[in-house]
DNA sequence: ATCAGTTGTTTTATGGGTAAAACATCAATT
DNA sequence: AATTGATGTTTTACCCATAAAACAACTGAT
């Protein structure tokens, strides 16, 4: 049984996913233009400039993002470290998924983007060492790698969703 | 650049975090009491009577929870297959950053918990399928698994979050 | 039979995120 | 100067998920 504190801390989650794609546009935006105002931003995320306006407004409070005297956006330090830490998180979640799990780059694009925000820090960096090492040079990564892919190849996917959580790891599993 | 209606899926994902966990609480009730009413639920999750309410009443036109005369609930066939997907895919991630990852129990919970209810069937399935032979007793894993963790212990964990994505990779990596 | 406790629902309210529409400002073109 | 277009904001409204409070119905103990 999962105690309350535990799925009630998706809720408290300090950025949220609208949040996290907001501030990512501007970042995008000052690389592309070299420049972000509101409806960049909604062309962008295609929402509405009001919608936009209003999300950008609790950021501009919160501190992420300023704003100069001519209404032009960008990142605080604050901001920047958000930004960095939920792109490096997509990139090594949807290079795990498809290069390591072979997920096709659309679904792997979509997961990531689900869940970029939500990991921990720790768990991003944990997960950037462990595919760092799975995608190197080294033969024993190597030799592995090959050996799933081969494994996998050889399975007909097939029984999914799985009914007992139990029986899930019976089979081949220390 | 990331196209909008690949973050836009978030918002028109068919089974919230709170829905999740509302069906994997009656589940849970029926398995420990062997019923499930509204306030157990309410209960369960540490919310109020009412909100449980309103929301199991959503699930019920929705079909996914069904309610006998005496007002007591069960999930609909439709509900024990999300609530199957939804707990397989919590195991599969918690055994990976636990076990495998070697996050703590606690902070592997919290993300699996996040996570549980976003990740696509197919990434589950491909997940399950690595987590099972990475922990298998095949020698190819065991010797990779060592190695993972012997060079894991000489890293000193440090620059997180990673200012230039493009960086992330850029060693040992082909 | 009454009183207390539990249960389920409804109503009212809040906050996040959105759309739609009205509005005000500003810039460029004519 | 006047018109047009783009921009930013505000207001109103909606949906989801929640809390708080009021309410009705049922249960059990005395």
């Amino acid at each position: 049984m999962m105690a309350a504190d535990v799925w009630k801390e998706y809720e408290s989650n300090e950025i949220s996913h609208s949040v996290a794609h907001h501030l990512v546009a501007i970042h995008e935006l000052m690389g592309d233009l070299g420049y972000a105002r509101v409806s960049d931003v909604a062309r962008t995320l295609e929402i509405t400039r009001g919608s936009a306006s209003l999300t950008l407004k609790a950021l501009k409070a919160r501190g992420l993002v300023l704003e100069d005297r001519n209404k032009f956006l960008k990142l605080s330090e604050d901001g920047r470290n958000i930004v960095d830490s939920v792109l490096a998180k997509r990139t090594i979640v949807h290079k795990f998924l498809n290069e390591v799990l072979k997920l096709d780059a659309h679904q792997a694009e979509v997961d990531a983007c689900k869940v970029e925000h939500l990991l921990s820090a720790k768990t991003g960096e944990q997960l950037l060492h462990f595919v760092r090492f799975l995608l190197s040079d080294d033969p024993t990564a190597r030799q592995f790698l090959t050996e799933f892919w081969r494994k996998l190849a050889r399975t007909a996917d097939g029984q999914w969703p799985v009914q007992d959580v139990d029986q899930l790891f019976e089979l081949e599993c220390r």
